[in-house]
DNA sequence: CATTGTTTTCAAATAAAATTGAAAACATTG
DNA sequence: CAATGTTTTCAATTTTATTTGAAAACAATG
């Protein structure tokens, strides 16, 4: 297989999961593109590979930016900004797991902490403190599995990784 | 706060959750109202309750089904279809995970191991190749972990909860 | 401080996804 | 097998999410 037929492919999956996981295709291509060059982009060529107009460019460059996927670089002597990905993939990895965790995972448990405060007086109640209770600790245990994870280096990652499958 | 209350608040919350991992948002709604139903419901009921048309809810449920966190029952002397969720957590997150496996990290395993036979003549190429490598190792190992999780039985998932923020 | 190159913004347009509702299909019953 | 209760289907509609593109803002340069 050749490379362009190869980055083809890669982009477009890349994009399709990141639909599945609710993540915008078009961020994840631009994402994926970065990935996968040897040097930084600037905008321009990020419009010319995608075939999308500047304004999405823009707004997707920054989203990643703000995932911390994506890093400006600012080449001296030239006006442009290059934009290039971060390449480790436990990196990668760990830095989406912090920012879900915080966008999605704690206001999860915030609520389920005050939905928590329910009186049980009825089969309706208890059935609702019961599944409440479940998500609520298991919640709790992936929140703290997950802070572990961060903190750890890829070498301990890989580790537990051996440790469950052995 | 009254059941009411907190019934609304964690049907809302995990409606909102679901879109965020790109799942649609009255599936998980309906899910929700199963999960802290004490019995079963009917699709009239779940209409009802949540304010949406009979078709929506024929349709979710049929979904909830295929993703095997909803069942059918059959009331003897009754024509009506009863539904209820599955209500132990961690089965609902091991068939979220089954699920999730075959429909999205498998295809994108195969994508990976396609675009993994690209000739490495430039920079370019050996900047793919590096980058596929990387994420296919990963893929590969967390495949792995997933199928060894699927296997496992609650507490034993409970025990690497344990064992990792030790 | 005007010119030029570049990035950012955001209202409008477009595309994608979800929902409705009425008709059709199906099943049970007498 | 007609009447009735129930589920399923799907074209049309509505809602939501994404993208565009042109104008504004910004920044460097002479």
């Amino acid at each position: 297989m050749d490379v362009r037929e190869g980055k083809e492919k890669f982009i477009e999956a890349w994009g399709k999961m990141a639909t599945e996981w609710g993540i915008n295709r078009t961020m994840a291509q631009v994402h994926a593109l970065l990935l996968i060059s040897p040097d930084p982009l600037t905008a321009d060529q990020v419009m010319a590979d995608l075939d999308i107009s500047r304004g999405n460019v823009n707004m997707n460059l920054r989203a990643l930016m703000d995932w911390g996927l994506v890093h400006k670089q600012l080449k001296a002597g030239e006006r442009k900004e290059y934009f290039f990905a971060e390449k480790d993939m436990w990196t990668v990895v760990r830095q989406i797991i912090i920012q879900r965790k915080k966008r999605e995972l704690e206001p999860m448990l915030k609520v389920l902490d005050e939905v928590a405060s329910v009186e049980e007086n009825c089969p309706e109640s208890k059935q609702f403190n019961e599944v409440v209770s479940d998500i609520r600790m298991f919640s709790h245990k992936a929140n703290q599995t997950l802070d572990t994870l961060i903190k750890a280096d890829s070498n301990w990652f890989t580790n537990i990784f051996l440790r469950m499958v052995r």
